[in-house]
DNA sequence: TATGAATGAGCATTCATTCAT
DNA sequence: TATGAATGAATGCTCATTCAT
């Protein structure tokens, strides 16, 4: 009984903790970080204001749960693929669809909780760390530029790369892809075409790659 | 007299805007969006509060001041280059320079006027080209994307460049940029060094160019 | 049956509310009338929040329940030292000699649920008056005031006192004794030494001054 | 033309810090510690809620000035006495006169700002001392209690006081004063009559039994 | 009867804006 | 024109109370 309702009680803790969750995305979205206010938040999920501090302690540890929620499904695929086998061009084109597919709504979500301040983002990651529930993600562990930017250095170990400074490497992918992303988000098109996304790989490997 | 005592006035007047820009802007850079109030920017500006409404309407006044005082000189640099006769590759080259050696701290600004949602940066154009005033400045009239997308478009007319979709190139041209500028911002490096930027330039080019 | 499922029922009632004095009283003392939140009272007396409301209808009951049960047992034996047979000063003497030894804890409580202002112990008066289940408790009909002034009269009729107004006499006492108290309380020591009652005792009988 | 306006800066500054101490008052007294909202405050001072930040950081700000306001006279004057020349007996005697005739409301305020608990008032003591507006002033350095004590203690060295432990016999100077005022303000009465502190300083000097 | 999630009124505090001087 | 005190709407957060289970 006691754990039959445990976990019925963690099941919803969990979809409250899913509705305030896309509750306040949609918000920071449409409204920015200065707009995301509690009582916003509340009304967007359908409950009262003070129902959202049953599930997060205060506004900060929401910003934080988001950061984590969108953070960590590409850090873990990111993962993955830096532990593959495959050659390092392959890995950077996996990297690049993996971010291409699902990176779009998020990364917006990120640029607008750093509040246009990409120190602020550091500034979570070290938060979130210290967070037990959190600190073993992989968001704080193998944050996505440090996947990148193995995947690089060993691209010109192995010679397939041009020597580039692995890190000036790492900015102009990213740079590159999430602008693209950007651009979408901001002109309101669904999501990246197969044909952009042929574009991107290629646009990125024939400057990068050796002749 | 009056004609006199008007372009006095007018230069008094310049002068504090000037002050309250520069006093907004060293702001904004150290304390974001939200540590942007008026008791500050007066502050900082050696005034007091009431006196910023003798020369902003109110603080969205400001920050759509800020934005085109900000976007202003590179759109009036570009814009040249966009006229000049020399070749799509060289434009991009020049474009990319003027770019990187100004556009630092000005880029950091905008991003974070925006709050993180470039959407936002839109609306500040839409809201500059409703006034009077503005409506006929380069940040209008022909902001740093279009300038760029032009060029690619010629360069691609020209078929010195792949068969690009123009916005996508934009984009993955600035994207990359910006991001290595980000990138210096957030390390406090001081600026990008000259091995920086001819590496970018050959990364965008070799992607970009034919063989 | 009826009968003995009621008196089960009554028992069960007296523990439940037992239990959630214990709790409160003990929060009073540490964290204050501030800190006497209803979650931290069902917390501490091992229940669920909702459950306190089966027992007192609300918060302000509770407290009036605590003045209550904190007031009686004084009061009873006070009551019963009044109406003793011995001299007006030997029934002072054990007046202080109870209040000394019983009122430690107790008046702290009952200062803290007056938020220091002793007109609020008034108003638990009368509130709890009005309620039937309390209206002839002893804390009601016969408030420890009354009876030290009712003894302090019966000394000065007789001669053994001095001819103080009698409510200016009981002020002194109480003052005095519950002043030994409170600093015995508010510097952690157990409670009143032997030789500080005496000294006390001596005190009020004979004055400051050698003669 | 400076000077002027700083000083009529600086009373109008005392004036609306006058205002706002007297509303707070007020409401203390009639509501109680709970009672004393910024609101309430406001509106009894006849000024809007964010008026008051203007004159104090904080509502804890607003209380310690109060604690700094009720305290200061009394510990002025009481210094003085300690340091005049007079005999044990007569500086008690103009010590109990001082504090009958201006401790009346402030020891009743005093009270209701610790929450009824005597440790915040020593609290209150040590944050003050942290202030250095306020580091210097009596409260601080010589707190009521410790005045009487050393008078006490001399009467006692003097072999003019019984040999009564020095802090109890303050305990009980002190607790019969102010539950005498404490009556008072309890009953409403204007003040202590004379006929009541000739009572009061007779039962001090010479206890309550005839001799 | 027990539970504890949901509610929403209430509070301290901030800050853009106004206006008397 | 410059000043800065006054204003009050807005925000994060707390907690007594209710009620479905």
């Amino acid at each position: 009984m006691s754990r039959l309702s445990e976990k019925r009680k963690a099941a919803v803790e969990s979809m409250m903790k899913e509705a305030i969750y896309e509750a306040a995305v949609k918000i920071l979205l449409h409204q920015g970080l200065d707009g995301l206010t509690m009582e916003r938040v509340a009304e967007a999920a359908g409950m009262a204001k003070g129902t959202l501090y049953n599930y997060f302690q205060d506004k900060k540890s929401l910003q934080l749960y988001i950061f984590a929620r969108v953070s960590e499904p590409f850090n873990q695929q990111l993962s993955a693929i830096r532990r593959s086998t495959v050659s390092p061009k392959e890995k950077l084109v996996k990297i690049m669809e993996v971010i291409f597919l699902g990176f779009e709504k998020n990364r917006q979500i990120l640029v607008i909780l750093s509040g246009g301040r990409i120190h602020n983002l550091k500034e979570y990651s070290m938060q979130l760390a210290a967070i037990p529930e959190f600190s073993d993600c992989k968001a704080t562990k193998e944050p996505i530029g440090k996947v990148i930017e193995s995947v690089v250095l060993e691209g010109i170990q192995a010679k397939q790369f041009f020597a580039f400074d692995p890190k000036l490497a790492t900015d102009l992918v990213l740079g590159a892809i999430t602008s693209v992303i950007d651009r979408q988000i901001q002109d309101n098109l669904p999501r990246a075409t197969e044909e952009n996304i042929a574009q991107l790989i290629r646009f990125l490997m024939e400057g990068l790659m050796k002749a």
